[in-house]
DNA sequence: TAACGTTACCGAAACGTTTCGGGTGAACTT
DNA sequence: AAGTTCACCCGAAACGTTTCGGTAACGTTA
């Protein structure tokens, strides 16, 4: 293994000299710069990165502390996060790390622990809650990290998000364009940041037209088909109005209510118009539903880029307006939707 | 940050023994062991790993070079995989670190890379060919490594496998006892070890029987049920003798043959008779087929453990004989077989 | 001519550990 | 009483890089 004095010896230069000609510093001639790139070629020398890290101390590695066992219905969200985060980062010369979260990792311990044995440079963190504790450690002990989602508070840290306030009002709206009054939201979990987001776009846009939300048409609950089924049911069996429109956070729980729906006997859009967010993931895709699916879209594949590019930009000193970004996000006309 | 120093200008002893203290070593004193341990949890001392890396030589870090980005049919293995390992390694104290192939990356560089960059003290290799460059050159460089699977040489490296001669041979034995002459074998890829492996067990429990393999009834591609459908379809369509008992080589195979059965108005197993493998991954499981699949079975998801278990005790010098193992495979009789 | 920049280079320190090769005194052996 | 063993301790080197501060030569400016 071939180390930079083998190569200052067998250059008659110093240490320093070479060092500083690998690094491309200003006060090395072009010559001399050259000399050493082919000698450094020839010899096959490539630096010792722990002797580096240990001087710059940085280790070049970036992580993903991931929060829990993913099971089998989140699992292509796992492998495109985790494999599309790494490609990113490969691209970009850094090294990826991964570690799930274990029982006995009582939620911060792990950053702690992995900033102060100074294994890692910088973290992406996803799927936020409206007050995160990770992302508040992060902050106050100046750790760098890339933020998948914002939380409630301005942001003074790098992320990549969608305006899912936005989604929230976008989906509304178009019920409440359609003529219906009476319209029912079915969301995510309810401690995660873009949920409540949601329900805020949804609330001001009922609002502006005048209508007030009930309590008992917005629920939360793991974005599942089964969440959708359980809770269509409910709704339609309780006493007391029963929704004419109705929102899915994603295309799982789009199904549910299809499902419900067709289980009480009403059609889409006939009896029952449907709307709803789609993160573009193959498991359900809004035009296999049995009625093509109206509402909002954007594709979660997309994050993936900007996340690495803002954190390995975030490292390498980037200012901070440069590395946050809300995406895009559109909305398609299927099917599901019929005015009143 | 807390040093070394710091701690022995504390504690008025030399930085040598309080590494020595901290480390467990013969020559300090029990008394001092604990004085130093106390110093050290109210000092929150944590080491440097930077530091030690450099000195130790050794990163602590594995890895994996995951061959290709996963497509969503192999989302689930993926998940499961490298959820698996990370969780396992985190368990055991060391960091995991994935890398995906890039196109960039032809064949071993990223291996080479990683190690000469001294980035990574060893390596999980999964889906080994039967003859692979990655083993070779990771042999070949004394880097440390454990196998998901055996190459066809005799292994001389760590590794985690399933028996695949006996699975073959099981497979086609119970076929073979219920009267079946005709026996085709739907398997992986061709390069793939296991299923030279598959094909091996095959070939001798035909040749037990007094049988001849035909070439037409060994057929290879990518394991999903597109090709079971295609190649059963092609295979009873050809002129010829067609099987009478098939073998899938995995449960979405079998899924495929089923479908292509069903297509040619063929029941199982009143007209055809069908075995496989199944590797428990929950897509397809062979319960939920339309008539459940006889066959082998082995968890995947056992094999996570030894393999994290036995790169880690590798890493720490362990004997090769304590890190080699043939997992179990089992055999379930269900509903596909029907004796002629 | 003196002062000043510029260009190209170098020695030595620093990063925080581990470990090698001793050293000291007390207890035990002969 | 001298030699040997043992338990405990320490100074200094080493790992391979980056970087701080300095220097010498040379041309430019006032």
């Amino acid at each position: 293994m071939t180390t930079l004095k083998d190569l200052s010896r067998h250059l008659g230069l110093s240490v320093t000299q070479v060092s500083r000609a690998l690094n491309d510093h200003s006060d090395v001639s072009k010559d001399t710069k050259e000399r050493v790139m082919r000698a450094a070629k020839a010899l096959e020398y490539q630096p010792n990165l722990l002797a580096r890290r240990l001087v710059t101390g940085r280790s070049g590695i970036v992580g993903l502390v991931y929060p829990e066992m993913p099971d089998p219905s989140d699992s292509w969200y796992f492998t495109q996060f985790v494999a599309g985060l790494s490609s990113n980062f490969a691209r970009l010369g850094r090294q990826f790390m991964l570690h799930m979260s274990q029982d006995s990792d009582h939620g911060i311990e792990v950053y702690d622990s992995l900033v102060r044995s100074r294994s890692i440079d910088g973290f992406v963190v996803i799927i936020p809650e409206v007050a995160d504790a990770r992302v508040d450690f992060l902050r106050e002990k100046k750790v760098p990290f890339v933020l998948h989602g914002q939380t409630m508070q301005d942001p003074d840290y790098p992320f990549y998000d969608i305006d899912n306030i936005a989604v929230g009002y976008d989906l509304t709206k178009r019920l409440i364009r359609a003529g219906h009054r009476e319209i029912a939201f079915i969301n995510g979990q309810e401690k995660a940041s873009f949920v409540q987001r949601r329900f805020f776009g949804y609330a001001r846009a009922l609002a502006e037209a005048g209508l007030k939300p009930r309590r008992s048409f917005q629920v939360t609950g793991t974005m599942t088909a089964e969440l959708g089924l359980r809770e269509t049911i409910r709704m339609f069996q309780s006493k007391g109005p029963h929704p004419t429109g109705m929102i899915a956070s994603n295309t799982r729980i789009a199904k549910g209510i299809y499902d419900g729906l067709a289980a009480l006997g009403l059609r889409v859009p006939h009896d029952v118009s449907v709307v709803g967010h789609d993160d573009a993931l193959p498991d359900v895709t809004p035009d296999q539903l049995p009625v093509p699916l109206t509402g909002t879209g954007s594709p979660l594949i997309e994050s993936w880029e900007p996340l690495a590019k803002y954190l390995d930009a975030t490292l390498n000193g980037a200012k901070l307006e440069t590395v946050q970004e809300i995406g895009a996000h559109y909305f398609y006309e299927r099917a599901s939707v019929r005015n009143i």
